[in-house]
DNA sequence: CGTAGCCTTGAAGGTGATCAATGTTTGTGG
DNA sequence: CCACAAACATTGATCACCTTCAAGGCTACG
């Protein structure tokens, strides 16, 4: 794990992101007070769940994942961050906050590392970027909620729609959608709370009837139609 | 359902919540500006999901469950609402928001309904008020978490972990808890995914053992220490 | 070149869903 | 105030889906 400062280039990667559409320059610099460039190799920690919680992140590129493990040991994923998602930032308007989650980098990953003081003193100050930050956590609630409504399915409609959650929402939808994260088996069994060999043959069958495609830790839905039909089947 | 608007009397109501706890009485009348009084009858509908949300609601007393209906018609209960808790909140700084959840009262109960307008004038003014929401927004998330790492454990740790976890947090750990609301076996089903002939077949066997004991619809955890550790167990 | 992570397939077994039937409580209208 | 309907609680029998266990192959990387 290397960290460097924030240079000018960093701020522009940061004006990509939906996030600081409305944010000017000034503003932006002020967000990123005393902040580093965390890089992550594959399988790094950034974080780990019950420690103190000092700094907050926005993912710049790669992907991250958030866990948690369960009483008895097993792991369970609870979301996936794409470029421009925040991670943690939901707990530093707390006194003394601790990380709920653990954070894992999936590939080579860069992450911005921004101090709970940064957020105190600025972040809190911009009503429009808080308003923005409550979005971001409404829209996760409503991922989360939406594959709650699913747990009485069967488990291919839960790999079904965590797939279909996974795309990118700027994207149409259409055929050959690649998943903009690479995913092992053992993840999509984490998260959607099943085993490898469950996720495996069920989506094996779907490879063979030429739904989805898999090469390279990456899957592609070739078959777009058929997926949602699956989500959505009793 | 009828409607009165408000009063002093709803204002010094207010006041006990937490979320109110640093707002004083001039900010109140505002936050609350065009408000009334929803009095809900067990089992009324207060807004129903998908539909247009023109209004927020803060509990006042009794209770509400917020559910959702999987594709195949199956009811699922993501949150239950006690006096003071926020409903469809999160959304009003969308742009035309609908509302993601139905609200259904649970024994009769009241709820103060504010217009979208009033938050994107007075609520949105109030950084500390925000945060607080936010808040609150973070806390259902974690229980939410909490739940989800329970889904590969037996059904009994589920429906242990809802229990604990719908004991209001101001009470201290000690035997004979009383659970705040009043819940059916139907309604635990449906709030772990669950079927209700599996809920009674655990709960009885939990009634026998003495570890709970249940009298008019109202649960009541005798024996706190065995109740944590079924929820622990693998 | 060996280990670690990942993928795959098969067989056995269990947890909990479903179906069916029945009792109990609550609420509503005549 | 009673009768009837609707919601809720209970118990048993059967069965499906998915987990677990076991064994083996593949690829990447130090």
């Amino acid at each position: 794990m290397k960290s460097t400062p924030v240079n000018t280039g960093i701020i522009q990667e940061l004006k990509a992101f939906p996030l600081f559409k409305n944010t000017n320059q000034k503003s932006l610099e002020d967000l990123c007070f005393s902040s580093d460039v965390i890089l992550s190799r594959h399988r790094d920690t950034l974080f780990t769940a019950n420690t103190k919680a000092e700094y907050f992140y926005i993912v710049l590129s790669g992907a991250y994942k958030l866990s948690r493990s369960s009483p008895s040991g097993e792991i369970i994923i609870l979301h996936f961050c794409p470029p421009g998602d925040l991670m943690a930032a939901f707990i530093m308007s707390k006194e003394s906050p601790t990380y709920p989650l653990t954070s894992t980098a999936i590939g080579p990953s860069r992450a911005l590392r921004i101090p709970q003081k940064t957020y105190l003193k600025y972040w809190t100050q911009n009503i429009d970027l808080i308003l923005h930050v409550q979005r971001l956590l409404t829209e996760r609630m409503t991922t989360i909620h939406s594959q709650r409504a699913l747990t009485k399915s069967p488990l291919s409609s839960k790999i079904a729609s965590l797939l279909i959650n996974l795309i990118d929402k700027q994207t149409t939808i259409h055929d050959n959608i690649q998943i903009p994260i690479p995913l092992t088996r053992k993840e999509i069994a984490d998260s959607v709370g099943s085993s490898v060999e469950s996720i495996i043959r069920i989506m094996s069958e779907w490879s063979k009837k030429g739904y989805i495609s898999t090469s390279e830790q990456t899957i592609t839905i070739t078959n777009t139609a058929k997926i949602i039909e699956i989500m959505n089947a009793e």
